[in-house]
DNA sequence: AACACCCCCTGTCGGC
DNA sequence: TGCCGACAGGGGGTGT
């Protein structure tokens, strides 16, 4: 599910409720998620002050008094429900899929639901966060100004798989999932077979696909964020409303529907790469 | 290095 | 209606 925008909405949405409130109570009500729940991972949180909330990749990471840090992943079905404090309704409870609940001082509760149990809670020493697991070795955030044409230039020299895997890859960007792939490469008209070290010439020089990819990459994170993320079956605005940026899909589950590109006449294609759909417009992404 | 698979787990949807 | 397979936004592991 969610990609870097759909986390970064809910970022948005649990910091107003989360920073600067104390955590008086976290709850278990699952063995585990996709790992095994820190070791004493309640009384480690318990009574600790939230100072920030960031995102790196498609982690959230909450900065808690004493430099340790929560670092959360939602996985593919993992949503945050708040209840603010004294309300009389906001989102359903889910007796089955709620896994963890943090109570806070101000009364609010957060919810962490997952039906699949894809997604992850780690404590993370604040010191050590990007040289240790689960952030260490992960690539460039690319809202940031990391992403350039020079950077993935010097990323896909010389490599040879195809640009979908790299783009996929959070070893080299972080945030960017199925669909966001999908759409950059259609909006920078980079087919999604092309071999990374084809966008760079004999030269060394990034071919004109490449020079519109960070950008392309950007544009489309950017005006998703906006939309407040794509929903396709879960919600994941904490406060239960969905994202709208799946109406604006060009080419993501669009398959044998018109490319949207003005003039092009292609139909959208869906074909499968490491074991994954991928959708592109086979007429105007060479 | 980069494939092609597996797996984790649950829910939903389409076809028969 | 029910059953069954395919598939789903992620990540990690194997073996070739």
């Amino acid at each position: 599910m969610p990609e870097l925008p759909e986390v970064e909405t809910v970022r948005r949405g649990l910091a107003p409720v989360l920073v600067g409130q104390h955590i008086t109570r976290l709850t278990l009500r699952c063995a585990d998620l996709r790992r095994p729940f820190p070791p004493r991972f309640a009384e480690r949180v318990k009574g600790r002050r939230v100072e920030s909330l960031d995102r790196r990749g498609k982690y959230l990471v909450a900065r808690l008094e004493g430099d340790l840090c929560l670092v959360m992943h939602l996985g593919m079905s993992g949503s945050f429900r708040v209840t603010e404090a004294g309300a009389r309704s906001g989102p359903e409870p889910d007796r089955t899929h709620d896994h963890v609940v943090l109570t806070l001082q101000s009364g609010a509760r957060i919810r962490f639901n997952d039906p699949r149990r894809f997604g992850a809670m780690d404590l993370v020493d604040c010191d050590r966060l990007e040289t240790e697991p689960p952030l260490a070795g992960l690539g460039v955030e690319p809202l940031g100004a990391d992403l350039t044409v020079a950077f993935l230039r010097g990323a896909f020299e010389g490599r040879s798989s195809p640009i979908k895997a790299a783009l996929l890859d959070q070893r080299i960007i972080a945030g960017l999932g199925n669909i966001y792939v999908c759409e950059a490469l259609w909006s920078a008209r980079i087919s999604p077979l092309r071999l990374t070290g084809s966008l760079v010439d004999g030269r060394g020089r990034a071919t004109a696909g490449l020079t519109r990819l960070p950008e392309a990459i950007r544009e489309v994170l950017r005006a998703a964020i906006d939309s407040g993320g794509s929903s396709l079956r879960n919600h994941f605005r904490t406060d239960g409303s969905l994202g709208t940026f799946q109406h604006a899909f060009n080419v993501y589950d669009r398959e044998g529907e018109p490319c949207r590109r003005a003039t092009c006449g292609g139909n959208v294609r869906r074909i499968v790469q490491s074991g994954r759909s991928t959708f592109y417009c086979p007429r105007c992404q060479h």
